[in-house]
DNA sequence: GCCGTTTTCGGCCCGACTGTTTTCAGTCG
């Protein structure tokens, strides 16, 4: 049983304990110790195993939670969450996922209509029947089946951070069978996608069938749908992701690999391409048409090249012109990784982050930056602990003594994550603003505006001549709400104009820009930094992620500003 | 339920919108 397990018990109990109309405080405490539990470093079993007196050591963690998470380990669950689930069926948490819909309004729908799931749901509102309990109308039964539909499309899908992490575990435990050479993830993982269907898994090397075998021993295994000597299927962990893991010779890897990471676009463009050379491409290789002779499919490379294209990276093969691009020569230089320099949005104890400002930095100087931006929230983020104008003005200060002091290793860059408000005004007086490093503009209140009032924000905001970065463009949570309307490409090309960056905010759950806003903007005119939005040291490494959206959006190095060094950086963000 | 103590009980995050009401509960960030 690992941390993430134990937290997701102990959440899901919290929302149980929600809808049984619990003590908010207590409800709280639960979700507290969820993230204080994701978040520790050690596996919590063993401590518990060892010497479960620790446990309350963790902040957040008192003589309830412990014991719940002895239990947990002990046997999978414990008392309270049993029986909370002995009174509302675990597809009552489904609901919660419905947008509108809280704890208390699912609660009261178990009461009158025992309803449980997303179907029973959408029947009733259907019917007309919602409008008859007390503090309902037709105008919720509307959004309800609106968010219903919304769900339904995001559902069976994963965040990208999830299924790598998945994909990584796997590869850990298959990492000790002999003779293999490789083993690859294919599909949309491997495309940086930022939502993945399912799982797929390359292997090849003279035991890769031994592979398989192991695989259908993998602990976290809930179904297993098959397994044959070339191909294993099987759903795993709670969420049922199911992972799919091929078997094959390796004269024909580099054919598969490039089948199975897709697009299915890109695939199909490319076999048409290879019929009008005179190929047939499958998963098996590049063969004449002529004779069937097999030309290519070692690797992906001798695949494109016989095809008269250079390589195409992953992450642009979605057939938005990048095959005419290869063919072309002018694939674009795409930003890597290992050229990030620092990360430029990060929250601490100040506001709603995890951890201090010296433990941010030296977890951004593990990762090898020279910079750090500390952003925390301004003030009309109460909840959040926002700073207002004189905490922001002491925090400046408190950033120069540390630089001066010089022994971080890393230089700190004071910020702000600024709220735009209702009108677009910066939620900081200029004077406050002018003291910092960098200014990033976000959006997080009013998101329902309609596109021309929200657009006219926008332009606003950029007329701030403090304002350095838009944060989270779009203000998009994957598989849980869209973005807020408004025109687009009028403000990019405002943004462009008034030297104003786009964020691309790395965070898992956000992902924002994305590949076609940021090919958009590119067009425009517009640069961007890549940024983690870290609430914990550990959220600094979500960087690779936004790193594979800006390729994703075919961006260069030089599209990044934070691939400067400090001093280029200083001087690009300066205004005017 | 956790925490911290002026140490065993009180504070813990709060403001605003929405859709329903006719003064407010539920949801959201």
């Amino acid at each position: 049983m690992d941390n993430r397990e134990i937290a997701r018990l102990l959440a899901e109990t919290a929302d149980l304990m929600e809808i049984a109309g619990e003590d908010a405080f207590r409800v709280r405490s639960f979700r507290n110790g969820a993230a204080a539990v994701e978040n520790y470093p050690e596996n919590l079993c063993e401590i518990a195993a060892t010497n479960p007196r620790r446990l309350t050591d963790i902040p957040g963690i008192g003589k309830s939670l412990a014991a719940a998470i002895q239990e947990i380990c002990r046997r999978g669950s414990f008392e309270r969450r049993d029986q909370l689930l002995a009174k509302y069926p675990p597809t009552a948490l489904e609901l919660l996922k419905i947008q509108g819909l809280g704890p208390k309004t699912i609660a009261l729908l178990w009461e009158h209509y025992r309803v449980s799931t997303v179907d029973d749901l959408e029947r009733l509102c259907k019917e007309q029947k919602l409008r008859v309990l007390p503090r309902m109308g037709p105008k919720l039964e509307e959004k309800i089946l609106r968010s219903i539909t919304h769900y339904r499309q995001s559902a069976g899908r994963f965040l990208l951070s999830f299924a790598d992490e998945t994909c990584r575990q796997i590869l850990e435990f298959l990492a000790p069978v002999e003779g293999i050479e490789r083993i690859t993830p294919a599909g949309s993982l491997r495309r940086g996608k930022e939502t993945v269907g399912d799982l797929d898994l390359l292997v090849t090397g003279p035991n890769a069938s031994a592979a398989l075998d192991r695989f259908t021993q993998y602990p976290d295994i809930v179904e297993l749908l098959s397994h044959g000597s070339n191909k294993a299927s099987a759903k795993i962990g709670p969420q049922a992701i199911q992972v799919d893991i091929r078997a094959l010779p390796s004269d024909s890897y580099g054919a598969a690999l490039q089948y199975f990471t897709g697009s299915k676009e890109h695939n199909i463009a490319l076999r048409n391409r290879a019929l009008k050379l005179g190929y047939s491409l499958s998963e098996y290789g590049l063969f004449t048409l002529k004779d069937e002779r097999k030309v290519a499919g070692r690797t992906e490379e001798e695949i494109y090249e016989r095809l008269g294209l250079a390589w195409i990276p992953p992450e642009l093969r979605e057939n938005q012109g990048e095959i005419e691009a290869a063919a072309e020569g002018r694939l674009p230089d795409l930003v890597r990784f290992d050229q990030i320099r620092g990360d430029l949005h990060a929250h601490t104890t100040e506001s709603d982050g995890r951890a201090t400002l010296e433990e941010m930095a030296q977890a951004a100087r593990a990762l090898g930056y020279s910079y750090l931006a500390i952003t925390d929230h301004s003030k009309a983020l109460a909840m959040a602990n926002g700073l207002d104008e004189t905490r922001v003005i002491a925090f400046a200060r408190k950033v120069r003594e540390l630089n001066a002091r010089g022994d971080l290793g890393i230089r700190l860059l004071a910020g702000i994550e600024c709220d735009i408000r209702r009108d677009g005004t910066m939620d900081l007086a200029d004077d406050a603003l002018a003291e910092l490093d960098i200014v990033i503009g976000s959006i997080h209140s009013y998101m329902n505006l309609e596109p021309a009032e929200m657009t006219d924000r926008l332009l606003r905001a950029l007329e701030s001549p403090y304002l350095h970065v838009l944060g989270h463009p779009t203000g998009r949570l994957l598989l849980a709400r869209e973005g807020y309307a408004y025109d687009f490409e009028r403000v990019a090309q405002e943004a462009a104009r008034r030297n104003v960056a786009f964020e691309i905010n790395a965070s898992p759950e956000r992902l924002d820009l994305y590949d076609v806003r940021l090919r958009a903007a590119k067009a425009l005119g517009c640069r961007f930094v890549i940024a983690t939005d870290a609430h914990h040291p550990r959220h600094l490494e979500y960087m690779r992620y936004g790193v594979m959206m800006a390729r994703r959006g075919w961006l260069q190095p030089s599209d990044v500003l934070n691939t400067l060094s400090w001093e280029e950086l200083a001087r690009a963000l300066r205004r005017g």
